[in-house]
DNA sequence: GCGTACCGGCTACCA
DNA sequence: ACTGGTAGCCGGTACGCG
């Protein structure tokens, strides 16, 4: 076995055509040859081309007895030659940087034993708003992972506190902090740059949205530190991808500060200072600035300490064999299929070179524009409370759709030409595949699938389930698992080399299909499938039957079916029994509720889940899925009182602050907010934005409240009329006791309103909310009355019931199908 | 003049 | 710079009724 190096960073200089491989042994930089890769036959039909090229002394050629030619270039001048080829021939991995070339060519693996030092800086705060780098640094505190803890502090001279800094960082191998990716890197690179000093990273903009976190907010227009020559992990920002989905608590921390994480993770605090600004505390208080500046950073550490972030991380990077600081998931998901398709003696294409079409798509106002494809299936819920509903799902479905039809672009078929049908997988979307020679994707997710199984089945098995062993592993087959889960993901990006659109959505139309095709199986069985989305199928039944011998019959026909149908491998695609549930209900489409027989109760998508519900309505919706779930008898007329109960909670006034208060996120800066939208029209501007513009022209000069106001900040209001666009919403702050009666209700009731709705439908839920009074004199009188009256009527004949249903859900098929966009006719 | 249907933006979720 | 599908809220606008 060689041994390979193991690498801290590394980094290129392309004008002298160099690596910089940092490792434990200092830094060295090496002289490395550049190439791109063109097929063999390819050159041999241009021989021409490639003497010239020779002549002019511009290439160099290495045959590599592969059916492949590396094709050497001086990096500076690559795109001369790139230019006179590419219109030609296709070219492969002609985009690597020299470094990539070098990571995915030579034996490296990422060092798992680094140095981390955590860090936080301080700065005067005099000015309004946090532009970092635009006041002074006062200190700078760190703690690294053998608890050395640094702190130095200078209100006279910065530039010592940077140069000790500097130093402090050469001594480890990666600095660590809190949302130091776009603070406080920014701040030493820009206070760095003032005093000529050398600091490892540039500056660009935010291009994409924030990771994970509190999903996504855009942050262009925002700065952010790129670091080279160290590594660096925002921990915040880690914390916030691998927390994204723990809704729980997300709600329970609110916001990603500091302060928030820690009280609710570690139960420890920030130290309070209570309104001093760092401008007096740097000058009068020092010590306290010194403890204060240390307990961030030991908060740091804790945090990491329980939560694993930068262990898990790097062993992610290891088994990618990525970059420390390519933390993007292409980023990582290249360099590893990148080598392991040269070490099956292939080369990956390049990436697409014209991006116009990608670019004017970002660029086109705020997003990109969803759904260039079809994606998963979701069928029609049937709605209401069911018993007994079992769940099946597909094991891994992508991954095991790309290594059942073998898609992959290089044994891929545009047509058959002259081959016979029996050496082609055909999907349900006609596209073909070779059945005898596996490509490279199917062959990447075979073996990352193999190690995963190694480590799970094998590995893990040596070690107590507590042990810090175990745990390593664990992250390594997730790390596993996640690289599967994202080869989908990236035959589907546009600006991948992996980007095919007949691929990526022949993935997923092949979903849809095996999901149709295994529920039409069931229902054809006699069972009824109430539900399914994607990947999972519910199944219910009038008789008790058994889900293993179900789901074993369903696994025989699928094999069966994919080999007589598509020619296809059979023995990857799985479909699983799940869980069962006593009782279930299904809402609507991705909203649903069960009740396993374990007692354990899953929620899924409804409001209770989600962060931006009101307490109240959130308490109600808890309420009413308990009384579903747990009743031994469940009767409409004891929802019916309960829901006229709660009328009188809000009509009467009980509600209290803590009841009535929204938080909205400001998704981006107040002034960015409006505008016109596609079609010239005006892009309305939402309540707590108004709010916030508001308030931030009213405190113009107070500094800390202007940082309430920015993007990412949560607005709390309060609704007070509902009508009143503009002054209709105050801050939760200038609450006095009154609020907007009818508005509340609804917003409390309709959650819990459409559980009822979907379990109840014979009864008109709506009934119970009153007619809300006309503001001018001319409305409150007979009108509405005999609105009322009309609509009373109309509500309790049975058709119209009839008709409203049909109605509402004609409409929204309709609105479905006029989102859909063009989709492949899968023939069956 | 008023009420409603419809549409697009937006957020937050599911897979 | 991993994908699409969906609910539900909101405000603006077009349109049809009286």
């Amino acid at each position: 076995m060689n041994q390979m190096t193991k690498f801290i960073n590394l980094w290129d200089n392309k004008k002298t055509s160099t690596v910089f491989l940092h490792t434990k042994e200092g830094i060295k930089e090496i002289p490395y040859k550049w190439y791109f890769c063109v097929k063999k036959d390819d050159a041999v039909n241009h021989r021409k081309l490639f003497e010239d090229l020779y002549d002019r002394d511009l290439v160099d050629f290495e045959d590599e007895k592969t059916g492949w030619i590396k094709v050497y270039v001086a990096y500076q001048k690559k795109e001369n030659v790139l230019t006179e080829i590419r219109p030609i021939m296709t070219t492969y991995e002609d985009d690597l940087p020299l470094w990539k070339r070098f990571l995915v060519d030579e034996d490296l693996e990422l060092d798992l034993d680094q140095k981390i030092l955590y860090f936080d800086i301080e700065t005067d705060d005099l000015k309004r708003g946090i532009i970092p780098g635009s006041e002074r640094i006062v200190s700078i505190a760190a703690i690294n992972n053998e608890n050395e803890e640094f702190f130095y502090s200078d209100i006279k001279n910065e530039k010592k506190i940077l140069e000790w800094f500097i130093d402090l960082q050469q001594k480890h191998h990666i600095l660590s902090g809190w949302h130091s990716e776009g603070f406080d890197l920014v701040a030493i690179k820009r206070r760095c740059d003032k005093y000529e000093l050398p600091f490892g990273c540039m500056i660009t903009e935010w291009s994409a949205k924030d990771m994970g976190g509190l999903d996504s907010v855009r942050k262009t227009g925002k700065e952010r530190v790129r670091p080279l020559t160290f590594n660096h992990i925002d921990l915040m920002q880690k914390m916030k991808e691998l927390h994204y989905r723990d809704t729980e608590l997300i709600k329970k921390v609110r916001s990603f500060g500091l302060e928030a994480v820690s009280s609710v993770i570690l139960g420890k605090h920030k130290v309070d200072l209570k309104g001093e600004t760092i401008y007096n505390l740097a000058r009068k208080k020092p010590d306290l600035l010194k403890e204060y500046n240390l307990q961030d950073v030991r908060l740091l550490k804790e945090l990491d300490d329980k939560l694993h972030i930068i262990r898990q991380k790097l062993i992610e990077h290891w088994v990618c064999g990525a970059r420390i600081n390519d933390y993007t998931s292409h980023g990582k998901i290249d360099p590893y299929a990148l080598r392991e398709a040269r070490k099956m003696g292939t080369r990956l294409l390049s990436k697409p070179n014209d991006l116009k079409e990608f670019v004017e798509r970002r660029d086109d106002d705020r997003g990109k524009t969803k759904g260039d494809y079809a994606g998963g299936y979701v069928f029609e819920p049937i709605k209401g409370l069911h018993q007994n509903v079992h769940a099946f799902d597909f094991q891994s479905l992508y991954p095991s759709i790309i290594k059942t039809f073998n898609v992959s672009l290089d044994s891929y078929y545009e047509s058959l030409g002259d081959h016979n049908m029996n050496e082609m997988i055909v999907m349900p979307t006609g596209a073909l595949f070779s059945k005898k020679t596996q490509g490279v994707i199917p062959k990447i997710i075979q073996n990352i699938l193999d190690q995963r199984d190694q480590i799970r089945k094998v590995e893990m098995m040596k070690y107590k389930k507590d042990s810090e062993e175990y745990l390593s592993l664990h992250y390594r087959q997730y790390a596993f698992k996640v690289l599967a889960n994202s080869m989908y993901g990236i035959m589907g990006a546009s600006f991948s080399r992996y980007y095919k659109r007949e691929l990526a959505e022949g993935i997923t139309l092949t979903g849809q299909y095996l999901l149709k095709t295994v529920s039409e199986f069931i229902e054809g069985k006699g069972y009824t499938r109430i539900y399914g989305d994607t990947d999972s199928l519910f199944v219910t039944s009038k008789v008790l039957f058994d889900p293993n011998a179900l789901a074993q019959e369903i696994d025989s026909f699928l094999q069966r079916h994919l080999e007589e149908k598509f020619n296809a491998n059979k023995g990857h695609l799985h479909l699983n029994y799940e869980a069962s549930y006593k009782r279930f209900i299904l809402v609507a489409k991705k909203k649903y509720i069960g009740e396993t027989e374990k007692g354990e109760i899953k929620i899924v998508g409804l409001e209770v889940k989600k962060r931006d519900t009101l307490p109240k309505a959130e308490q109600w919706q808890r309420e009413i899925i308990d009384l579903l779930l747990h009743s031994k008898q469940v009767s409409m007329n004891n929802f019916i009182d309960w829901a006229k109960l709660k009328l009188g909670e809000v009509f009467e006034g009980k509600l209290k602050k803590e009841d009535l208060v929204f938080q909205k996120r400001l998704s981006r800066e107040t002034e960015d907010y409006g505008g016109t939208g596609k079609n010239g029209r005006k892009i309305p501007i939402p309540r707590h934005a108004r709010i916030a513009i508001k308030l931030k022209e009213k405190h113009n000069e107070s500094i800390d409240k202007l940082n309430l106001y920015s993007a990412g900040s949560y607005i709390p209001f309060v609704i007070i009329d509902e009508e009143d666009m503009e002054n209709g919403s105050i801050h939760a702050d200038e609450f006095k006791g009154q609020y907007d009666t009818y508005y509340y209700w609804s917003a409390c009731y309709d959650p819990s309103k459409r559980i009822l709705q979907a379990v109840f439908p014979e009864y008109d839920w709506d009934k119970i909310t009153p007619q809300k009074p006309r503001k001018t004199r001319a409305r409150t009188t007979t009108p509405s009355v005999n609105q009322q009256a009309l609509r009373l009527q109309q509500i309790h004949t049975p058709e119209s019931i009839q008709e409203r249903g049909n109605r509402v859900s004609s409409k929204s098929n309709d609105t479905r199908k006029t989102v859909c966009k063009k989709k492949f006719i899968i023939p069956f």
